[in-house]
DNA sequence: TCAGAAATGTACAGTTATGTCAATTTTAAG
DNA sequence: CTTAAAATTGACATAACTGTACATTTCTGA
């Protein structure tokens, strides 16, 4: 019964290892330093742990390479779709959804993202996995441009360049501050859709981003 | 005097080995592979040559690297600069001679950029140098705007329009045909610039791109 | 409290890489 | 043909890392 109490309070059921704290530890690692530093031997000094403790969870470091990978399959490119589905009463604003992306670590994990696309140099496996999900991002993207009556050329276009921006951002890893983001917002929206947002638009998005202007 | 006209030639002087040759090895390896594929000893096996006499032409892997970085830098900053303040009579032909980038690999090499980029986790010196080259060209790319009288605001995020588009068409590496690239470039100088290319700056960019509309 | 499951650790065997050194071979030049 | 520089090589000394086998510790539940 107590160690009941101990798992419900999250705390450590006794053992130090888990497959989670091991997943963990390589999704740091791949942040910090790429694939090729997700290694189990660094991982288990990290983790004060046997390396060969690792083996245990997982089968070999393909596996854990493959959670990572799951990993950020589901994190990205379901809530980028989710909000090109968002409501909205026009363009600009449909725009301002998507740019929450942009902004909102939760929505989506630059991060991770500019990790796994640096890990497809080395991994052919890696490269189709983000075929696949740029596809489905344009795609979902394009859709939306098609919803506010654009044509199928530019709604293409148009979701291109949204999406690269995006894409491009991550690549950069700039991390310049709120103020200096935000002040480019509604220039974005009137390049990406060829009509500035309105003040109300404009405000909720400052609102929800808890920026005051 | 024989040798004189075998180096004039440019046939191998004798020796199998060079700095040169081990430094395009690297190259295609980073292309390949990724920096952790720059290895001494796979490229000595890819040379047919002893591992040990790579350390006559290089200190160390430390230099060969350097060397990659340096190869990187003059290649493809210094076109891009270029390519915006090639003679231009209107914004959208200016757009199109940045374009030029997109589609010329002389003018810009998209997977060596892409393979710098991604080389980038793991180096704070590569991050270092990726954050300065970034500033270059984007710097360029906003007077070119306010050269043909956009605004301070708009310049700026034009120019990080254009350019991220075209870092995140490298980060997805994608590689469709001439002719699906070619349908998307009039959409593309209307969104980046606000302003369509005219008839004959498009024949312009298609005769010098060999593309037959 | 005691058996078995869960987790950890130690020892071993193998692979791949790095860089130095002292030969040795190849080439160019007189 | 000789010689000195340029280039190549194999031997040696290390260092990381991977994965397996087996022993040991720690926890859990009857």
């Amino acid at each position: 019964m107590e160690e009941q109490i101990e798992d419900i309070a999250g705390q450590n059921s006794g053992w130090r290892g888990s497959a989670e704290v091991w997943l963990n530890a390589a999704y740091d690692a791949l942040l910090e330093t790429g694939v090729d530093g997700v290694k189990i031997q660094p991982l288990a000094k990290r983790l004060n742990l046997s390396r060969t403790s690792f083996y245990w969870f997982f089968k070999d470091r393909r596996e854990l390479l493959g959670a990572l990978l799951d990993l950020w399959r589901e994190k990205n490119t379901g809530n980028l779709i989710k909000q090109t589905e968002a409501y909205a009463e026009s363009v600009s604003e449909a725009m301002l959804n998507i740019i929450d992306c942009w902004l909102m670590p939760d929505l989506f994990d630059a991060r991770l993202e500019f990790a796994v696309r640096s890990w497809s140099v080395q991994s052919h496996d890696v490269m189709a996995e983000i075929e696949k999900a740029d596809q489905q991002r344009l795609d979902a993207l394009a859709k939306l441009f098609i919803r506010f009556g654009q044509d199928e050329r530019m709604a293409d276009v148009r979701a291109r360049t949204i999406y690269l921006v995006q894409i491009g951002y991550i690549s950069m890893q700039s991390n310049e501050d709120l103020a200096v983001r935000m002040a480019r917002i509604p220039g974005y929206v009137e390049t990406f859709c060829g009509q500035a947002p309105t003040p109300n638009e404009l405000n909720r998005f400052y609102a929800r981003h808890n920026f005051e202007p």
